[in-house]
DNA sequence: TATTTGCCTAATGGATACATTAATGTATTA
DNA sequence: TAATACATTAATGTATCCATTAGGCAAATA
């Protein structure tokens, strides 16, 4: 990874070192620590912490440190409502400003989608998650308001640190969404694709519910 | 004010400095002048705009510094399509939530903002700013999703800066709003009592929406 | 005159030394 | 033994020094 600016690359590492699952909730990221194995001071790490903390990823405790937040059945059903009802408002919006250009982007990620292989393995897994979130982001992006984007960023990632928790076995989610997935993504995109504003939002929410309820099993 | 935390009161100094418009959109918030009008180091300030920057409430450009982003009609558009639509969230949301300590402090809000005196001044103006704001933060937290909260308490204060910026006369919104302003809020609370949590999240829509077209005329 | 080149400067970016403190362990005492 | 007070420590919090660089200014060039 290229190191021009220490404070980004501090802020992508320690994101990376969280979604890889290096820290178990609860666990203290301390400067030190972190600014040894990432092998720069403590400053940059510290900023990027601070960043984190502000943008609501890692909690604080005073003189202590910053930590992941515990991940709890109550937050995720907050954090699932709150990203079914942004992703609705992005989705809608999205179908309001698509271009022609933003629709075949949309097709496109759908087509690497179903070419996933080994949707079993851990590799695979994360291809899928990684190209997921393009789907999502991507529709966020067209939705043309840069705070609904914002907002649907963080909800998105934070409902990513439930699925990569409970998971972690990487079995069960990715073999039923290997499918289903893909298929309610292209009504989505259907939807969008003919400035259905209304199904369009409603899809989406159905679809991020679908992943919570097939998630929340295991809570 | 108190100073145990340098970085906590930087942060809260230049949140200060910029409602009391210190400085204009485009203006650099120079850590070296901060540090010195605040009279710290610059580490704790440089700290503090770190997390404004990553609440988005400032723009950073590389190596050099951190400025007010400039308002214009667009972002504006752009707010207010957001905060009318995440605050029919978190009005829906308490209509479900609230319990009756929460309405009476609703309706408490309320008479406080009955009772401020002279809206033309400055001072009435922001006292009335400021019970407006514990009003609709306040719905924020009953809905008891802390996502929601996190998300209306950045867009009811990236509103407030066109408020701010755009009635810097201090004379046309407040002596409107002196009546209109309450008699929405009480509808609102009224809704929230009776649990009635699509029209809580209408009422709120149509408040938040008025408030823009008021403004907007302006823009 | 217009454009390029390169120096200058003021500001951020980063490292490090030092101060402070929450938490924990340890000894002392009733 | 249990409780309290004290000492230790390990981390954050802060100040400061040095490095780097974006942007401006001016001289040189065509």
């Amino acid at each position: 990874m290229k190191k021009q600016n220490l404070e980004e690359f501090a802020y992508e590492s320690i994101i990376k070192l969280i979604l890889e699952n290096h820290f178990k909730p609860g666990d203290f990221l301390l400067e030190t620590e972190l600014s040894d194995t990432l092998e720069l001071s403590r400053t940059p790490v510290r900023h990027a912490l601070g960043q984190l903390v502000a943008e609501g990823f890692l909690d604080k405790k005073k003189k202590k440190g910053c930590f992941i937040p515990a991940p709890t059945p109550q937050d995720a059903k907050h954090v699932f409502y709150a990203r079914e009802n942004i992703e609705y408002l992005t989705a809608a919006s999205a179908a309001r400003y698509a271009i022609n250009d933003d629709i075949d982007s949309l097709y496109e990620i759908i087509d690497r989608e179903k070419d996933v292989k080994n949707p079993r393995t851990r590799d695979g897994k994360m291809a899928y998650l990684k190209i997921n979130e393009s789907f999502h982001l991507g529709i966020a992006k067209i939705s043309q308001n840069k705070y609904l984007e914002q907002y649907c960023k963080h909800i998105f990632w934070r409902s990513h640190s439930y699925i990569l928790f409970f998971d972690s076995d990487y079995t069960g989610l990715t073999s039923g969404e290997q499918k289903v997935g893909p298929m309610q993504h292209i009504e989505i995109t259907k939807a969008i694709e003919n400035r259905n504003e209304e199904k369009a939002g409603n899809l989406m929410k159905q679809h991020v519910r679908s992943t919570f309820e097939k998630l929340f099993i295991r809570i």
